[in-house]
RNA sequence: GUGGGUAUAGCUCAGCUGGUUAGAGCGUCAGAUUGUGGCUCUGAAGGCCGUGGGUUCGAAUCUCACUAUCCACCCCA
């Protein structure tokens, strides 16, 4: 064996990995196509001074986990931590903004942080993101809240459940802020170590804290919502009341902070049990100054990343089944040379018509094809040796009931077309 | 970046307190008389026991380091 083995967390996936993928993937393009969303690709990696300016520059993602490199002209790029900054980018460099609004797209990408591998995280992550901009009204986020539950749902993942907050806008956010720094520096002395240290960092990152001292502490802690400006408010009642009216089933939760920086009012995740630490499998929110952040118009913008392989954990946390292996319809098991070759000629033509068809291509027994046409599921076999050469005729062989029945095997298409169980 | 667990065949794992040629189940391949799968039986291939030091007459077993992996913190999808 090589000793040389695949880069710490990353993952290989091999087929039968795959059919949750394809599921997953299949599921989200159709539901957020029937949401109107177009799907969009950008770059692996980009200017690194992107990702500082659009997550911002003091945060976990980019100030120690993102994998940059210099190029051969010494320009510095980065793998991207997250979707939604190229997506910006891309638009605006685009002049999409012109578009009529809102702007709706979709993605399934690859995403890159150097964190340390742990169930439902690794290094390379893919996932899934979608992105709206141009409607800063919140029935746009209870439609892109709506998308999200209606795939999660459609994967047949059941033990979910929606947390909503609001964390304010550029505004108020610094007001709540500042009482929850003056709540929790009166209380400094009895915080954790780490929450020590969020008090400087990020304050609001201590109501999440599980340390049963400091849970008791941000119990009584400003609420947001107290802190909310009139618009942010509205809004987020609002948003509650479109929630309601269209079946939408949510609970506030304070304790969601977004760790990026471009977030705005409407927070959210979906959060399922069971599946580890790294419980959010769908996360996103608002973000309303970003795309002028980064240069471009003065759009709202609104939207949620889904990872992808912590949808498979939950998949299988409720028993959802991948696409399935295709399986043969036919396999042509053949005895020397000349049989081969008449096999070949005949599951190139049942292909070239679109039917999966397989043959002996390992010169083995006729027992070993047998078998192997058992395990790859065919649904019927033909075998041919020298007889069948001679006379153009064959058995076909019914794999669930073992009858047989003879057929011609020139002409083999409308052969099997005159069966009223094939094709 | 900080903790804790684990590392034996392709996979899931046994190998007691250090003692000869390292095992099982599953999987793979091949057979069980002449051209037919599933069930059963037989056999074979496949391991430098994660890597490198140390203790010892002797290490898969004890010890240290490294690496990988898993779980948690942190952070996030």
């Amino acid at each position: 064996m090589s000793n040389i083995k695949k880069p710490r967390g990353t993952i290989d996936i091999f087929p039968d990995e795959m059919g949750f993928i394809k599921r997953i993937e299949s599921t989200a393009r159709d539901t957020a196509e029937l949401y109107g969303f177009g799907e969009i690709r950008t770059p692996t990696f980009e200017d690194l001074s992107l990702f500082k300016r659009g997550v911002g520059e003091v945060t976990d993602v980019v100030q120690k986990e993102m994998y940059t490199f210099e190029d051969k002209e010494g320009r510095v790029f980065a793998l991207r931590p997250e979707g939604t900054a190229s997506v910006v980018r891309a638009i605006v460099e685009n002049g999409k903004t012109s578009d009529a609004m809102p702007l709706k797209y979709y993605y399934l990408i690859n995403c890159f942080r150097y964190e340390k591998p742990q169930a439902g995280r690794s290094r390379e992550f893919f996932q899934f993101g979608t992105e709206m901009f141009g409607t800063k009204d919140s029935s746009a986020d209870a439609t892109v809240i709506s998308l999200a539950d209606m795939i999660i749902r459609r994967l047949g993942i059941k033990n979910v459940k929606l947390h909503i907050n609001s964390i304010g806008c550029k505004e108020c956010r610094p007001l709540y802020r500042q009482a929850l720094t003056d709540y929790f520096g009166s209380h400094e002395s009895e915080l954790c170590d780490t929450c020590r240290e969020r008090l400087k960092t990020n304050p609001l990152r201590i109501l999440d804290c599980k340390n049963p001292e400091c849970a008791k502490i941000a119990k009584d802690a400003p609420n947001t919502v107290d802190y909310l400006c009139d618009e942010c408010k509205d809004h987020f009642a609002d948003l509650q009341e479109y929630l309601k009216a269209q079946g939408t089933e949510y609970e506030i939760d304070t304790r969601i902070v977004r760790g990026l920086d471009y977030y705005t009012k409407t927070v959210f995740e979906f959060i399922c049990e069971g599946i580890g630490a790294q419980s959010t499998v769908c996360g996103g929110g608002r973000y309303d100054g970003l795309m002028e952040e980064l240069g471009g118009p003065s759009l709202p913008g609104i939207g949620f990343a889904m990872g992808i392989t912590r949808l498979i954990l939950a998949m299988k946390e409720n028993g959802a089944l991948p696409y399935d292996a295709k399986k043969p319809l036919l396999y042509i098991a053949s005895m020397g040379k000349a049989a081969t070759a008449k096999a070949l000629s005949l599951v190139l033509s049942l292909r070239n018509r679109g039917i999966y068809a397989e043959c002996d291509i390992c010169a083995r027994s006729l027992k070993a094809q047998m078998k192997y046409a058992d395990k790859l599921g065919a649904a019927y076999t033909l075998i041919i040796g020298d007889n069948e050469l001679v006379t153009g005729k064959a058995q076909l062989k019914n794999m669930q009931n073992s009858t047989q029945k003879e057929i011609d095997i020139n002409g083999i298409y409308e052969s099997l077309s005159k069966e009223p169980t094939m094709l």
